[in-house]
DNA sequence: TATGCACCCTGTAGCAACTACAGGGTCAAG
DNA sequence: CTTGACCCTGTAGTTGCTACAGGGTGCATA
């Protein structure tokens, strides 16, 4: 396989690939004699991996981690759970921060009724906070 | 005020009010017969908001015509209102996306019964996208 | 045979919004 | 007169890509 159908095969940018490869994410496949990449199987699993990890939010660290831990399949399993829920208390925290914003925003854009920026009520909010109910 | 109070007296880190300064988002101040920069209380307010409203997430950018805006005050006040709704709606979308994904993880983790990563089940649920619910 | 076009290569620079030095100058206290 | 806290400029690093520039390869068509 090609880069490209590599690319076409799992919805990813070719420039992603090789950067992919340069930072040691995927392993350097094979050259053809035109000095062409040239992928098997297990590349293309591999990099599905990493792209359904990176859709999912994981760092690329953390998405090397998990790829050591399933090139070695003898080791326990407990560090990707570890990895996975660390992500997941992460994912929930973010969610609540997020929620505090939205409800400062909503409060901050109800406020304008038009008119002039001098008197804009937005405006002001986004000067002090002291207006505002929750920290973010 | 020397670079350090205003940095004290807004949370800011010294490093970013001067990169603040770079591109163009504080105005460069005074310096002193030793070129030291001093502030004065309309610095200090700008920064204010400036950083009120990156902690709301607002982008440079999106800061860069608020403030435009509340530098040119009689202006009309709707296109705060709309910078502001805008980025509303962008965090409610986000806050949707981080949802589905929080379920999608809560799921991975959940099939983890310990063992070793050859019959991981988070390991295999991260390699193959098949086994989501929604998209992400 | 020429030539056009899609594809591939390397290497480097750019994005956002900072942060972190390196290598220097200034100033007040002890 | 030296110590330490502060300030200065300029540049490079961070994350995870993306976008060239400037070239080579391979196949079909005129």
């Amino acid at each position: 396989m090609k880069i490209g159908e590599l690319s076409r095969a799992t919805g990813t940018n070719i420039e992603t690939i090789r950067y992919y490869e340069r930072i040691g994410l995927l392993p350097a496949p094979d050259r053809t004699a035109a000095n062409y990449r040239s992928y098997g199987e297990g590349h293309r699993s591999r990099l599905s991996f990493v792209r359904h990890s990176r859709e999912l939010g994981f760092t690329i660290e953390e998405i090397r981690s998990l790829l050591d831990l399933s090139d070695d399949p003898s080791r326990d399993c407990g560090e990707a759970d570890r990895i996975a829920s660390l992500h997941l208390a992460q994912v929930e925290e973010k969610i609540a921060q997020l929620a505090l914003l939205r409800d400062e925003l909503t409060r901050i854009v109800g406020r304008c009724r038009g008119g002039i920026a001098a008197d804009c009520r937005v405006i002001e909010a986004l000067g002090d906070h002291s207006h505002c109910e929750s920290a973010h």
